[in-house]
DNA sequence: GTTCTCACTTCCGTTTTGCAAGCATCTTGC
DNA sequence: GCAAGATGCTTGCAAAACGGAAGTGAGAAC
């Protein structure tokens, strides 16, 4: 058993090499990798300049907290997002989009405007862009 | 007894009320509709034209059967697709995108985008956008 | 009619989800 | 300093979803 959690943190999951890649074909290379109900959700908030597990856990979709801790952690692995320090001058750290993570903007935007569009109960938000 | 199975499928689902719908965000509520691992890749096969249960089985991802099922009766109810006879002369169904299903198209590009630039392993297709 | 394909459905073990707790650091107030 | 929160997770467990394989029924092909 590990003495601190800290120990174990240095793994923040399960380390293994994922080697599902179902198909070389793009789509399903970037389903794989952020095809579920949460992941592109996180993202959405980082790109809000959230950047705090909770502020992540404050959105209104009310993500369970283990989820949110798998999700960072596999955003982690694949570089899509970096932890910086907080810039509270506490010793916590933040979360931020690395230029990888950045780059999934337009899929975010595409994602918004066909929702506003097509999907029942879409709302604009308040939220700058 | 029912003459087709199309004919058992028809569940209560019309007594349903209030289904999953997380939040008023537009990117919520898409992925709501289409976050998974595999709705958008039948959207794509079905931008690629493919139109058959039997075409999409046919894609490199190797969709299992039930879940195949699932999906096409999801975005059935959803109207992202519908089904037209099909063109072969023969009795058989197809499935096509409706107007909503292929507004669709800029999020499957910018993911196509994005894992072309970014997703490890994949390679663009021969086949036309 | 017989055989084959197509489009599913059913079964069932495995994986993921989601909710509620628990728990180890911090940080804050005193 | 210390107790009381806040924060950022992990654990446990039931429920749901997934995924492989087999089964099935209606056409189509012969």
């Amino acid at each position: 058993m590990p003495k601190t959690m800290a120990d174990k943190k240095r793994r923040p999951a399960a380390a293994k090499t994922a080697p599902e890649r179902r198909s070389p074909c793009p789509v399903a290379c970037s389903l794989d990798l952020l095809g579920d109900r949460w992941t592109l959700l996180v993202v959405r908030d980082l790109m809000f300049g959230r950047s705090r597990f909770k502020d992540f856990m404050a959105s209104p979709e009310r993500i369970p907290t283990n989820i949110l801790s798998d999700r960072l952690a596999r955003l982690l692995r694949h570089r899509i997002v970096e932890q910086i320090p907080a810039e509270d001058g506490t010793k916590r750290l933040a979360y931020r989009l690395t230029s990888k993570g950045a780059a999934l903007r337009p899929v975010l935007e595409a994602m918004r405007d066909w929702g506003l569009a097509h999907a029942p109960g879409s709302r604009a938000a308040l939220v700058p862009a």
